[in-house]
Order: structure tokens, then C-alpha cells, then sequence
DNA sequence: AATAATTTTTTTGAATGCAAGATGCATACA
DNA sequence: TGTATGCATCTTGCATTCAAAAAAATTATT
């Protein structure tokens, strides 16, 4: 209403039963793309404004965020972008390889010939963005090529539980994709994926372990080696945990 | 008509900040019974009003609800307790054994002597509830108890992940815990649990995914046992599909 | 001046109001 | 008799309003 600036500040209704799912989107958008920072506070009035909403669904947005673990609610306090929690990135390698694993396993037993299309569609997206040197195109393609290797295996509960993991993990690459195009340039990241697809356009089950799970060991030495070398640390560290876990 | 023994229509005020927990929790509660019984239409107007607050909490606990996939929402046309989907219950079993076998190792590896006591506990409640014959008892005791092994690992990704399919596992176990007890006694129920104890006891992590797997092939077998052989389906077939089916 | 207490302001949680979409029934028509 | 159409009612989704709790600011007290 008051606020030019807003980034949608659009006078259009949406439909009904939409301004929720919006707001949902919009928000995830930029919280994976770290457009939101980890631990940056959630004012309702404000973000109902941004969207030109009123605060219902904003609440309501931000409920379904905070199921799918992309924003903490303290009660009473409001809500924050869930911080990335560097102390626990080890207990998060140890579910995402389970889970990567499994559902690449599941991927190259049940997939259908729509379903390698599809994968293969997004490997070269991801190639794509890579040979383009596009850091953002590239998480987003990570992202939608890992998705899709998850849906292929056609269980929906793996698919999802990976899923929930792969936008963390998604966070994760944010934070030193930048270190990694600079140390080391575009051939370490090129055709990454297609051993993934290799593997599950033959169907080979342990292959399709084996390379899910040199992907995850790559992912995490990667990110280790660049929280080392990274000079300039913009993101926060958050030393609280979120449950109580005393190592 | 479910409405006459209305759980908590007090008049008394919550504190602030606790109405749609309060809410939250009692509907939950009652969809892991089967109080409410999956497919069941749920009515915010009419639950607003057993539980004595207006419709905006009940708003949000159906939201959190609807995150942890107990309940499906429809796009303008409300929300139902999440149907059993017994053509799923293959893919539940693999995501089940999965995270069940990987979250029992965690806990041999990674439990302290608080986390044995607390396992302990829930396995002794268990067994009591065993010897009482008390149905109800037992499927609270064995969903704690497998919380409790969830969080003895200290992988909070893994507890939640593995927390989540324990609630849809109570579920199902609801459906054939009658039939197990007519048909096997207490003697095949009885210290179902022991194994799982003396495996995190003795840290042995290869007995411990030993013992979840075969936890896990035991429960598949007798509920697909239970079904074959149930006489009286006291549970509706829900043959939809949440996502993507043709109606 | 520093700190404690109190008031003011801001922000969240819940209640109410209102309009869009859906459901059901009655009636009209083939 | 079966099917389609229009109206009435209900439910949901969003907006608005009200109240409680936390944060901020001001005053008072030592």
C-alpha cells in the first residue's frame, strides 16, 4: 500500500487460496538462494507488506517453512531464517549420503525411460550453467537434477526426506561455490553428474551407490577445504545447537 | 457425532502462544490413535470449537500438521486426516527399514550411558504394557522407545527423519495390533525389544542394524499377515492417492 | 552517573468479519 | 426418468481488529 520499494508490492489479487503458497515460494526462493540470510529475523509486518498481503498468509508461509526446517520460530520472538549450523554439517553428510545413496539405488532400479529423459534434461541444464559459469543457475540445476534423481525412484517417502536434505544441502553449496569456481575453475565442476546418469541409464544398482556416494564424500571435502581456506567468512557462525548434543 | 466427548472444551485460557500447540498436540494425539480415523474430514470450525479458541490456531496446528504429513490439505476445500495408503506401504517399509537401521546404529555408535537409561526405560514401559495387554500402551511404548533409540544416535537429521516414519509406522500398526494379539498372544510381543537394548548396550553396530533390520522384515510380515487374514477391515481402503493420481 | 523500575512502543498470537469458492438441493428441461 | 442449471448454504481463505508479551525508552532512585 505505503511501501514503492517493495519488491511486489503488485495491486493484483491472486486467486483465492494462493497468496499463501506465494508468500511460501517467494520466501523459499530466497532463503535458498541466500537472499535471506541464515539467522536474519522474519518480520510479518513487513514481509506482508513486501507482497502486499495482509498477515494471514504471511503467518501461514512461514508455518509451512518452518515444518520444512528453513526457518526456526521462537515463540513469542518471531521467526528467523534457520541458521546454517557448521557443528552439526557432519551429523547432516552422515543423513544426506544415507539418503543420497539410497535414493540414487532406488533412481537406477525403478526408473522409467520419462524418468531418464528428465534427468537427462537437467544434467545438461547443469552443464549448461556450468560451461556458462552462472554460479546461481548452477546450485539451481544442482538442485532440480538431484530432485528429479529422487522422484525417479518412485517412492515418495525417500523422495521427499531426500529432498528436505538436498535444500540444505543446497545452502551448503552456497556458502563456498564462490570459493570453489575461483580455486578451481570450471574443470572440476564439469560434467559432474554424468556418471550419475550413466549409472542409472544401465540400471547398475551398486554403481549408482557407489557414485552417490563418492558424490557426497566430494561435496563434503569440498566444503570443508573451503571453510578453511575461506578469507572472508560472510556468513554467520552459529555455535548454539539446536538440540542437546554434547561432544 | 465425535464431537460429544469433546477432549478439552474448558473455557480456560491458554497462555499466549500455546492454543495452536495445544491444538496442535491433541489433534495429533488423535490421529495417531486413530481417534480420528485416516480420511477423515476435519472441520475447523467444529474443532475450533471443541477445544474452546477461535479458528486461527486451529488454522495453524492443521498447517504444522499438514507439514508432518498427518494431515492433506485440499486447495479450498479443507483438510483431511492423512489416508492409510496401503498400495504404499511397500515404499513406507523401505524408507522405514532404512532410516530404522541406520538410526539404530547411530544410537550403538553414538549413545551415552543417559541415552541406555532412557532406552531402558522406554523398553521396560514397553514390556509392561506387554504384560498388561493393553494395546493402546503398547503402540505409545514402542513409539517412544524408538524415538528414544532415534535420539540416542545424536544425528538430529536422522532422528527427525526417522521420528517422522515412526508416526505413520504407528499407524499402521494400529490397523493389525488386535489381529497380532489374537492370533500370536503375548508370547511372540514379548520383549520384542531386548535385542535392540543389548546391541546399543554392547555398542556392537553391526548387531544393531542386524536387529532393526530384522524389526523391520518382522513388522512388514505380520502386517501384510494381519491383512491377507483380517476378517473385519475396520479401516476404509483408501485407494486415492495424495499427489498425481487421476481422481 | 549507573542501575533499577516503570512506562511506552513494537511485535506477535488469537478473535472476528467478510468475500470467494464449493457443496447440495430444488427446479427446469430433454 | 435422467440430466443440467440456478439458487441457497456452508466452508475456507484472507483481512482486520484486539489483546498479550517482549523490546525499547524514559524516569526514578541509589
Amino acid at each position: 500500500m505505503q511501501d514503492s520499494t517493495s519488491p511486489d508490492a503488485t495491486t493484483i489479487k491472486y486467486r483465492k487460496g494462493s497468496s499463501a503458497s506465494e508468500v511460501c515460494e517467494g520466501l523459499r526462493r530466497r532463503i535458498l538462494t541466500l537472499e535471506l540470510r541464515p539467522g536474519e529475523p522474519l518480520d510479518e509486518t513487513q514481509i506482508s507488506r513486501s507482497f502486499g498481503v495482509s498477515r494471514s498468509p504471511v503467518r501461514e508461509a512461514i508455518n509451512r517453512l518452518g515444518a520444512e526446517r528453513l526457518v526456526v520460530t521462537l515463540p513469542n520472538r518471531g521467526a528467523v531464517v534457520a541458521p546454517i549450523d557448521l557443528m552439526g554439517f557432519p551429523h547432516f553428510m552422515a543423513a544426506l549420503d544415507l539418503q543420497q545413496r539410497f535414493a540414487t539405488r532406488l533412481a537406477a532400479r525403478h526408473r522409467t525411460t520419462a524418468d531418464l529423459d528428465r534427468i537427462e534434461v537437467r544434467a545438461a541444464e547443469f552443464n549448461a550453467a556450468v560451461r556458462a559459469f552462472e554460479p546461481m543457475d548452477m546450485l539451481q540445476a544442482n538442485y532440480d537434477f538431484h530432485i528429479a534423481v529422487g522422484e525417479a525412484g518412485h517412492n515418495p517417502y525417500v523422495a521427499r526426506q531426500y529432498g528436505e536434505l538436498l535444500s540444505d544441502a543446497r545452502r551448503y553449496l552456497h556458502i563456498h561455490i564462490e570459493f570453489l569456481i575461483q580455486t578451481e575453475g570450471r574443470s572440476l565442476l564439469r560434467d559432474q553428474h554424468d556418471d550419475f546418469v550413466s549409472a542409472i541409464r544401465a540400471r547398475d544398482v551398486e554403481e549408482a551407490d557407489r557414485v552417490a556416494h563418492r558424490h557426497s564424500l566430494q561435496f563434503e571435502e569440498r566444503f570443508l577445504r573451503a571453510l578453511r581456506h575461506m578469507p572472508d567468512p560472510n556468513f554467520r557462525i552459529e555455535a548454539d545447537t539446536a538440540e542437546g548434543d554434547t561432544p
